[in-house]
DNA sequence: CTGTTAGCGCCTTCAG
DNA sequence: CTGAAGGCGCTAACAG
């Protein structure tokens, strides 16, 4: 009992008794248990974010912006990859539960409510990051998709395409979906004819729709990837056709890679501020742990920056 | 304790009533609390990777590795950022220890001994990953830093480069003083003088190093950067002069970017089997916490292969 | 100012 | 086969 008065700096100690504990203290390298803390107080100064895959760069910025948030404020972080598995989800929210994590920072993999409500039933506060769950009110930090995907196409029919094809992710992820339909919205508006095909948010989900869509007729002339690595995949795809970029397809893509990795800034993007998301989302589950958020659900949308690089030019030029 | 029994499988339980626990369980969305257990059995089934920062490609593959041996053995993972700061990392390993992780995979921010120290006297088990913490046998896994370096710069000498110059980590950090060393041992066999130069592991750090060296009269003929944000800081630096690679001047690198978010393969680099290091230093922390490797410390050292690409040509070419 | 009691939720051990 | 006691390390509340 002296012993925690000491260390948690409460309660009366005298001067003498102080100093004899932090000797003893130094000397066998005591270091208190936070577990038996945090059983008492139901508090383990610990969050989870759980993620589809943190290779991808968007998720390693989104991550960082998490861990300098939390730690700042004295939260750990643990991190789970799901690779878009429901699943696997399932399981590590399960296991953080157990684990009594003091909240959920969650990228759901799909879009139903099923893991929203595992969190709920067990008093877990969470926030879902980057992807929407339709039709249930949760607290959300993510992009605007639709608006995004829009000025993307937007950008591309002042260009002069008509023909513009989107590379999907799965149609279950509401990032997907969404922006396809800004992509509909604007290429309606503009009398052209959608063309969608869906795949996985990977390299080779990338190139397989690239293949698939450049083997219609007519070609399209621009190509829409619904993110950085499906974009990469249909370049690798466009280039064993023999197509060159922008001269004979333009690209765009949504999702930025960052600055200190790349060596030459070649897409057009929608750029998320994948850093300011994590910051962003942890800030509000911290309020929400803290008691400082006690209103309804929130939903914190952020914007893209449409960043115009060599991928895009007119058609035939 | 009846429940306990159930959950846990263990001892003589009558049908009837395992099953009206079951039922029970399901009712009340009733999560047993890991953190009781944990203090029981003195085992959290975490364990923490520390890193100096989790957005450099590398080492986001390597706790993909990490993470993924990780949850296959159960074990869940924390992740904290140091950003090269001895001080952040004493914190985090303070904080981890209180945490009662059961055992700390560290990528050291210096390579004095303090911080192995710290985790040994307090009983922590631990692998050493990617840098070598020299004059104390602790387990760690990492490549082999000075070969790859003495390969690299064999190959620049292959081209008939003689004025190399090395763009290096921190002098405090071992990979970045093991890659010098293989530089200068490659060089000096072959008659030439080394010129090196220290800075920062980012983009920063290359751009203003390369600034740097290339102001030299007579101007080195390639740079050997010593981690990927280095060569894409160099790289910009030699844009900026007007100077073309490989025409101009070489550049070879220590890490390779992940397919998946490189548009063109472009660095000519000694590749590190990133996802495998995590694996393996994983798989032997998770060892010795089950107690199968009882013996003394090991290193494990992983080959780099030297992958020639458009970045390095013949000087003057 | 310092020490004792009790309980957070778990499971080993021992009674019933 | 099921339940009660006790302790993992911590601290609020209360005694001394």
């Amino acid at each position: 009992m002296t012993v925690s008065r000491v260390i948690n700096n409460s309660g009366y100690i005298s001067q003498e008794t102080r100093e004899r504990v932090e000797l003893a203290i130094a000397e066998l390298g005591y270091v208190p248990n936070a577990l038996a803390r945090s059983l008492r107080f139901k508090q383990t100064k610990t969050i989870a974010l759980v993620l589809t895959d943190i290779t991808n760069p968007f998720f390693t910025t989104v991550a960082r912006g998490v861990e300098d948030t939390a730690s700042e404020q004295g939260f750990s972080v643990m991190f789970c990859n799901t690779d878009e598995s429901q699943d696997e989800e399932a399981e590590y929210l399960n296991v953080l539960v157990q684990k009594q994590v003091d909240g959920v920072l969650l990228v759901p993999a799909v879009s139903s409510s099923e893991s929203v409500t595992f969190l709920r039933e067990r008093g877990v506060p969470f926030v879902v990051l980057d992807r929407r769950i339709p039709e249930v009110p949760v607290d959300t930090v993510r992009c605007d998709s639709e608006l995004g995907a829009y000025q993307l196409t937007q950008h591309l029919l002042d260009l002069g395409h008509r023909r513009i094809a989107v590379l999907s992710g799965p149609a279950a992820v509401t990032t997907a979906a969404d922006r396809v339909k800004g992509y509909c919205g604007a290429l309606e508006a503009a009398g052209g004819t959608p063309l969608v095909v869906y795949g996985t948010f990977t390299q080779e989900g990338g190139y397989r729709m690239a293949q698939q869509v450049l083997s219609a007729a007519p070609r399209p002339t621009a190509l829409f990837a619904a993110n950085n690595f499906i974009a990469i995949g249909a370049l690798r795809a466009l280039r064993e056709a023999g197509l060159r970029v922008p001269e004979d397809v333009s690209v765009v893509a949504f999702d930025d890679l960052p600055a200190a990795i790349v060596i030459n800034p070649f897409f057009t993007v929608a750029s998320q501020p994948a850093y300011e998301m994590g910051q962003r989302a942890t800030a509000l589950l911290l309020d929400r742990l803290n008691g400082k958020e006690t209103f309804q659900a929130q939903e914190i949308i952020l914007p893209t920056q449409l960043i115009v690089r060599e991928s895009s030019a007119p058609p035939g030029s």
